[in-house]
DNA sequence: TATTTTACCTGAGGGC
DNA sequence: TGCCCTCAGGTAAAAT
C-alpha cells in the first residue's frame, strides 16, 4: 500500500523524466481515475496535452508536477493500489491502465507515463497552485511555498524540515482518539498509513488504543522519532511491496516488508521479547502490535 | 465542534 | 469447477 516511502520512490523515479518533457497526448481510459478532476475528461486532456511538466513535487502521500503555466499542477494520489509507470513510447497498455501521457524529453526522448490502479482509489487532476499556510515550501522536490488547492489541508509529513514538532505535541494533547486514529489523521501528520503506523507504535512501545492525550510529552517525543526512523529506513530500502500492489516507476518492488516487526506478523514471535504478535480489528482494518511490549495504559504517566 | 462511521472499488483466497 | 463470502485500506463525505 503506497504510503510515504512508496510515494517518495514514485516521486524520485518520476522526476528525471519529466522535469521539462512536454505532454504530446494525453488519455483518459477510465473517467474513475480523475474523480478528483474538475473538469471533464475531454477537458483534462485538452489542458496538458502542449503542456510542459517544471518540477515534481510530494506531501505525504500526495505528489504533483507543475505545469508551466505557472499556476497548474497534475496531482496525484495512488490510492490502494495505484501506480505510475515509465514506460517506452507505444508501450502496451499495461493490466489496470487507467490513465496515459504520451511526452517527449529533450535527453530522454519519447516515453509514456501510464497511471495504472486496480481499486480505483487512486486519482489524478489537474488542480490551482495555492501559497503554503506558513510560507515555507510545499514539501519535498519543490522549492516553492505553493502547493495545490486539494493538498492545502494536508499537514506537512515527519520528514518534512518545516514539520513542527511543538504542534505535534500539542496537537496529541487535546485529543482524546486513539494515538493510532490519530496517526492516520493526515491533517495532523501525513504520509503515515496502516502499515506504518503499526510498525512506529510498536518500535516505541505504545499501545494503538491509546488516548493520544495519555501521552507523556516524553512518549508523543519518542514516537515522533521512531516514525521519522521507520519511514525513513522504508525509504532506503525501496518501500514495502505485497503481491504487486506496490511498484517503482520501473514496476520493481522494494524490500521493506522484509524488515517489518509487527504489521501482517500475527501469530509470530515480537522480536523483542518473543511473545506472539497479534491482530486487533481496527477501523475497518487491522492493528497488529505485541500486547507484552505495547501495554494499554489508561492513566497518564504511565506511559514515561 | 469534535469524533466516528461509511462509501468507494477490485482481485485474491478460503469454504463448500 | 464455480459460486459466495471476506479481506485489504486512503480519503472525504456523512452521520453521530
Amino acid at each position: 500500500m503506497p504510503e510515504l516511502p512508496e510515494v517518495e520512490v514514485v516521486r524520485a523515479g518520476l522526476a528525471p523524466a519529466v522535469i521539462g518533457a512536454t505532454v504530446v497526448a494525453a488519455s483518459v481510459i477510465d473517467e474513475r481515475a480523475i474523480t478528483r478532476h474538475e473538469g471533464t475528461a475531454a477537458e483534462f486532456e485538452a489542458r496538458l496535452t502542449g503542456r510542459s511538466f517544471t518540477g515534481a513535487a510530494r506531501r505525504g502521500k500526495f505528489l504533483w508536477l507543475g505545469i508551466d503555466d505557472g499556476d497548474h499542477a497534475l496531482i496525484g494520489h495512488l490510492g490502494m493500489s495505484g501506480q505510475l509507470l515509465l514506460r517506452p513510447a507505444g508501450a502496451p497498455p499495461e493490466r489496470h491502465e487507467r490513465v496515459r501521457l504520451d511526452i517527449v524529453h529533450a535527453q530522454h526522448g519519447e516515453l509514456a507515463v501510464v497511471f495504472a490502479d486496480q481499486r480505483t482509489f487512486g486519482s489524478l487532476a489537474i488542480d490551482v497552485l495555492v501559497p503554503t499556510a506558513d510560507g515555507a515550501a510545499a514539501g519535498w522536490g519543490t522549492d516553492a511555498a505553493l502547493l495545490p488547492s486539494q493538498v492545502a489541508h494536508i499537514a506537512r509529513d515527519p520528514l518534512d524540515p518545516a514539520f513542527d514538532d511543538r504542534l505535534w505535541r500539542a496537537t496529541l494533547a487535546r485529543k482524546n482518539s486513539a494515538i493510532k486514529r490519530v496517526l492516520l489523521d493526515q491533517t495532523v501528520v501525513s504520509g503515515v498509513g496502516n502499515i506504518y503506523a503499526d510498525e512506529s507504535l510498536w518500535a516505541a512501545r505504545i499501545h494503538p488504543e491509546t488516548p493520544a492525550n495519555l501521552l507523556s510529552t516524553r512518549a508523543a517525543r519518542r514516537l515522533l522519532t521512531e516514525v521519522r526512523a521507520v519511514l525513513e529506513k522504508a525509504l532506503a530500502e525501496g518501500g514495502t511491496s505485497f503481491d504487486a500492489q506496490y511498484v517503482n516507476v520501473n514496476g520493481q518492488a522494494g524490500y521493506f516488508a522484509h524488515s517489518l516487526n509487527a504489521y501482517g506478523r500475527t501469530g509470530q514471535p515480537c522480536a523483542r521479547c518473543g511473545r506472539p504478535i497479534v491482530r486487533d480489528a481496527f477501523m475497518n482494518r487491522s492493528s497488529h502490535f505485541c500486547r507484552h511490549c505495547q501495554r494499554l495504559a489508561l492513566a497518564a504517566r504511565a506511559l514515561g
